[in-house]
DNA sequence: GCCGTTTTCGGCCCGACTGTTTTCAGTCG
């Protein structure tokens, strides 16, 4: 078992525990527990048996002798003795019932006990025949909220996340490698693209064990893989089945020789492919999944990469990102595609929290981490007063914290100046690892003080100007009132924006909210606004709230809006999402020039000071 | 259930907003 399901698991039985009213205490810390089994980079589960050191998973903050032994019990049995006695009582499909909008454990326990309503199909028609009426504390605007909410969940339910697809393709690709003779394998389709949410999984995979004579053993291999819940379909070359948690996955094994013709085909898009097509047959050619052909004598003109089969319609390469039939095949054609940004543009994050508020760790263990993922500066902006829950900062601690901020940046440069500290220590690690393109640290690493302020319903803000105007970096979020109309929303966020303290303007709504709610706030007005004053709108690259992306980031460019990669981290690692905002922008077509964390750290002070 | 102790039990992030109320419970971050 690993740590994502260990966490998944207890954080089930956290909501379980919260549906039959549990002491609230109880249920934060199998919360608390969940999130740190998450974050582990060891996987627990060689933690958790008999022979293993007992004191190992003690040793892990938020996991007592209590959770101890429940994850020892989750890994020997896949379940334990509380999440089965709560399942006699409760059914699983009410933990369902908690994605929906305004839906919480009280209601669930609720309707469960006075209207014995445990999924959502029996949720929904009582909503439509009227039954909720009855029950106290819901009108008839509670209900057509419910029905409103039944509809868009069950809308983007079917698809998975791009980072959940990613990481089970990895988790996959590891396994399917074991095989000698395998050598490559690529995660086609919609992922490769990189849309927000993908419907099943292909990957494609190619090596000497992929020959037409041998492949018959590294297809039993793959359809034998420990983690297929369902096989569906083992043919010559083809290997369908389903994990546990629904995702379809097709494996393809192919030859070496038609590798790039089947990786066109399988990444489409389905649009992008029939326009591909034509195009071959206007010049003669055929296109097909295992090669392109000349029509007369069906000879092949190029199949093993991409790259040749593109070149061969005339066509410059085109990303997989951009693989949508919105223009690409035409710029393609005259030369004029955007060279798309890539990880190496970024220099900085300019969003994510610490310990000050209700992140995992420390500044200088946030400046590492950045510093050891390549960046050349972050903004710590951690929450302010109106997010209390998570110990937000009032005025005196945001400038005592900035003071601190401020410390740490000084004794970094210090470290720099004196040939010591995390900078070099990358630099001399990459030199001993022979690694590609490595240049010599030129400047110090800078850490700017900032905040994430929260914007209030009527747009103003919840610090005092003068603290703003003494911070690097503000950035402004809203983290409630979602229910607020359009309108009144676009006027609250147009007036936050058009603070001059305000530099970034966060991520929009909250995270319950995005995985829904379609964007309601009015781009086409509020965009001008961030223009005219300097300020970037950001893209925030948390997965969870990716569907931002594309009608965002297409208009933001329209109205000449800089960019932000950022990732709201909460801890280290979460760094690392920093790869899910570049995939967006690169599908948005957007070249480093759009970005405004892609300039060097003094131009980029100099930019915001102006603004 | 975890933690940190005055080592045996008390404390554990809480304010804004909504829909329903006529004073507040539930949800959200």
């Amino acid at each position: 078992m690993d740590n994502i399901t260990l966490a998944r698991l207890l954080d089930e039985t956290a909501a379980l525990l919260e549906i039959d009213a549990g002491d609230p205490f109880r249920i934060r810390s199998y919360r608390r527990a969940a999130e740190a089994v998450e974050q582990q980079t060891t996987q627990l589960a060689t933690l958790a048996t008999v022979d293993a050191d007992p004191k190992a998973l003690l040793a892990i903050p938020g996991i007592g002798k209590g959770m101890a032994a429940n994850i020892r019990d989750l890994v020997a049995t896949g379940t334990m003795p509380l999440r089965e006695e709560l399942l006699q009582r409760y059914k699983p499909t009410m933990l369902e019932l908690l994605r929906l909008p305004g839906m919480g454990p009280k209601t669930v326990a609720m309707l469960y006990s006075a209207l014995s309503i445990s999924d959502i199909d029996a949720l929904e028609e009582a909503a439509k025949r009227g039954d909720l009426l009855t029950l106290p504390r819901m009108g008839q605007k509670f209900t057509d909220k419910l029905l409103k909410g039944i509809e868009d969940y069950r809308k983007n339910s079917s698809r998975f996340r791009i980072d959940v697809a990613r990481e089970h393709a990895e988790r996959i690709s590891e396994l399917i490698r074991l095989f000698p003779g395998i050598e490559t394998i690529t995660p086609a389709g919609s992922l490769r693209r990189g849309r927000e949410s993908v419907g099943d999984l292909d990957l494609l995979v190619t090596g000497p064990a992929c020959e037409p004579d041998v492949v018959a053993a590294a297809v039993e291999h793959v359809a034998s893989l420990p983690l297929i819940d369902k096989l569906l379909a083992k043919g010559q070359n083809k290997v369908s089945f389903t994990l546990r948690n629904n995702l379809q996955v097709d494996v393809r094994l192919l030859p070496r020789a038609s590798y790039g013709a089947a990786l066109q085909y399988f990444t489409g898009s389905k649009m992008h492919n029939v326009a591909l097509r034509q195009r071959a047959i206007k010049r003669g050619l055929t296109l097909s999944e295992y090669a392109l052909l000349r029509l007369e004598d069906n000879v092949v003109v190029a199949s093993a990469t991409e790259q040749e089969i593109y070149n061969a319609l005339d066509l410059d390469y085109i990303p997989p990102e951009l693989r949508e039939n919105r223009g690409e095949i035409e710029a393609a054609a005259n030369h004029t595609l955007p060279t798309l940004i890539v990880r190496g543009d970024v220099r900085g994050d300019l969003h994510m929290h610490t310990t000050e508020s209700d992140g995992n760790n420390s500044i200088r263990e946030m400046a590492e981490a950045a510093i050891a993922r390549g960046l050349e500066y972050i903004a710590i902006t951690d929450h302010s007063k109106n997010l209390a829950m998570t110990h937000g900062m009032d005025d005196e601690r945001t400038l005592a914290h900035a003071r601190r901020i401020r410390e740490v940046s000084d004794e970094l440069a210090r470290e720099f100046a004196a040939g010591r500290g995390p900078q070099w220590e990358r630099y001399e690690e990459r030199l001993r690892n022979n690694e590609p393109d490595i240049q010599k640290p030129a400047i110090p690493f800078r850490i700017l003080a900032g905040i994430e302020v929260d914007i209030l319903l009527d747009g103003s803000l919840d610090l005092a100007d003068e603290t703003l105007a003494q911070l690097d970096i503000v950035v402004a979020s809203v983290h409630s009132g979602f229910n607020q109309p359009g309108e009144e929303m676009t006027a609250r966020m147009l007036r936050a924006v058009e603070n001059p303290h305000v530099h970034i303007l966060g991520h929009p709504t909250g995270r319950k909210v995005l995985q829904r709610e379609p964007y309601k706030i009015d781009l086409a007005q509020m965009l001008p606004a961030a223009a005219r004053f300097g300020v970037a709108v950001e893209h925030n690259a948390s997965p969870a709230r990716l569907d931002l992306s594309d009608l965002h980031l297409r208009l933001a460019k329209e109205h000449g809006c800089k960019l932000v990669v950022n990732t709201d981290a909460h801890a280290t690692n979460e760094l690392d999402q920093i790869d899910y905002g570049i995939v967006q922008l690169r599908r948005a077509w957007l070249s480093a020039a759009d970005l405004l964390n892609t300039r060097p750290v003094d131009e980029l002070l100099i930019s915001l000071r102006r603004a």
